[in-house]
DNA sequence: TTGTATGCGTTATCAC
DNA sequence: GTGATAACGCATACAA
């Protein structure tokens, strides 16, 4: 039978004055580390069975400065994207006996430069960090003069940090070429926190690449407030001053649902009146009614991808740059070519409306 | 300016010979610990700031034996559920100075197991725990053993331990009593992982009981494999066996969405030949162009509130068992009376039918 | 093969 | 006010 529940913590010493020997000897047996002796060796491991002992795991880093702990900061695990990225990091650990130490910094810049701190502090061996700014962070600076391995996730790549992603920029010029292969002309882009999101923003700028590749005037430039992306009514009334636009290209799933939410409140089918294409690839977009057309991204892959570089540049290997992890153009009933009088443009109204007026509307009415 | 990227670790040994005073000096100054002339303040405060002294994390804990660190377990980040708890626990955490070690079982109760005594190696002050089988785990004994403070998320009530959760066997009865209502007889229950899930069980009980008590026939009970909940084909043909099915309650939205899929698969239509109820409340349901009717429940609130309660326990408060975290029927488009034909039952035919037959006729088909 | 002693970074005790 | 010094739990160099 394994032993009491003394709620005093046994230590090796302990497992070493029960065996009868050194501290050295049972550290030895246990950890198979040296030269013991089968006599000790029974003992040490009775010993340790008996009292129910394990490794203090912060003696153990204090002494080799090895911690067996990374650290890990996303905005928030709250967005299923990230949460399953975090997933695959955990995935990809939990075989090499490192733990996760999670941090959220709600979109906050200085948030994560404070969470960068404290994993740092905690003695994290290595950092996968998913950030509002990674371009310019006091944090991030500390980690990288500690020689901290680093291993970004979703960034395009910067400063010659390992970063797994998808290419966002070509990700989203396949949607404009899709667009302009159907014949629309009017488009958008709509974002949920644009500025804190270099992701939102490379998918923005590859739209508008291949928009004027294709001949298509700019798109119009969204940028949602949290009340608007929650408020199906308050979207609806953004879409109606849209005059003209047929295709939408929302940075999100979730935004790209709740678009259609919105096109039914003013009367209006998707993909009739205002085709929609989402970014993620999230699953439950194939199972509705109308199957989303997105982009799949596979967070979880990333998750991947990103621990196993983190792993490499712990053991000091040399690891060559990532490519892009590949993403695909998902096919979906919410994209079809707009309406004939809307495919030749020439009702002279001017494309893009401008979206400071849209706010500014918006929050006056 | 901040000092130089050494890439030693610098110590409060370096703080003080640079402030040319002793270390207790220097830490009570960083600390503010302890009496310190003003004078010595200065030297010490530059000096760290100079060297841009941050104090080990890990020294501190173990010559403290607190580690501020908690752990927590869930079964898959990649389950939106458990992800917007853990954010939840984050935040109410983050405002504390603990930090979240985190771990995933994958639905494997060894996993879990094995996952909680890493964690307590690694010294947490306590644990914040959603298990595949709580109540006999030689893990969470342990925990118990050393006195580490628990908390559990989504699980009933076990064993005295506290939990945050919503009530789910009265959540389900609610929606049995709301079938009734509109005159359903033969329903079913729909779930995954059933034999890993106390939630799913108490949920299926609940639903059991209810409908007992209103007069309906007991319900069937589907337990889908990880390949039928994903493929929306094989879930049609399971359908396709429920001869005049008209109400299936699933045991989470995904599931909920899944059926709706796999009904328009069969050419039918939700609500008309079958209505559906989901569990969860997640955000996108309502955005849908039938709007899901489901059990809202606050993933997040959970999260807090099992933190929350960690937290007091770690100060040592007696905190007052917490009442369950109220639930709310969503009504939704996907919930209607059955056709005329089905209210009255009597058809002759057997009901429920034997789940058993039905997963062996699928594998044989 | 084994045990003793040292140090990892901190804090706390205790003399000064 | 201040500064040695002893823990904390562990691994290891070194002496035996």
């Amino acid at each position: 039978m394994t032993h009491v529940s003394s709620r005093q913590k046994i230590t090796i010493k302990d497992v070493a004055r029960k065996a009868d020997c050194g501290i050295a000897t049972a550290s030895r047996v246990l950890n198979r580390s040296g030269p013991t002796s089968a006599e000790s060796r029974r003992r040490v491991e009775e010993a340790a069975r008996e009292l129910g002992f394990s490794f203090s795991a912060i003696g153990r880093a204090l002494q080799s400065s090895r911690s067996m702990t990374i650290g890990c900061l996303v905005p928030s695990l709250a967005n299923p994207v990230f949460a399953e990225a975090v997933q695959g990091v955990q995935e990809a650990l939990s075989k090499t006996g490192y733990q996760l130490l999670i941090a959220s910094s709600n979109y906050d810049g200085e948030a994560d430069c404070a969470a960068i701190s404290t994993l740092l502090d905690k003695g994290v061996e290595g950092l996968v960090l998913t950030m509002v700014a990674p371009e310019r962070s006091a944090a991030l600076d500390r980690a990288r003069a500690r020689d901290i391995p680093l291993s970004l996730m979703f960034h395009d790549p910067i400063d010659g940090l390992p970063t797994a992603h998808v290419d966002n920029f070509e990700a989203a010029r396949e949607v404009a070429r899709r667009f302009a292969d159907l014949g629309h002309r009017r488009t958008a882009f709509l974002a949920l926190r644009f500025s804190s999101s270099d992701r939102s923003r490379n998918r923005y700028t590859g739209f508008c690449d291949a928009c004027r590749a294709c001949g298509l005037p700019d798109p119009a430039l969204i940028e949602l407030s949290e009340a608007e992306a929650n408020t199906p009514e308050l979207l609806a009334t953004l879409l109606g001053k849209l005059d003209g636009l047929t295709a939408i290209f929302a940075s999100n799933d979730f935004l790209a649902i709740a678009v259609q939410k919105a096109v039914r409140l003013r009367g209006k089918k998707v993909p009739q009146d205002l085709s929609v294409v989402g970014f993620d690839g999230i699953e439950i977009g194939r199972l509705l009614d109308v199957p989303l057309a997105t982009i799949e991204t596979a967070p979880d892959a990333i998750g991947r991808q990103a621990a196993q570089t983190l792993l490499d540049l712990i053991q000091g290997k040399d690891c060559a740059k990532q490519p892009p992890l590949p993403f695909n153009f998902r096919a979906g009933a919410t994209l079809a070519p707009p309406r004939p009088e809307f495919r030749d443009d020439d009702q002279g109204a001017t494309w893009p409306p401008s979206v400071h007026s849209l706010e500014t509307d918006l929050k006056q009415g």
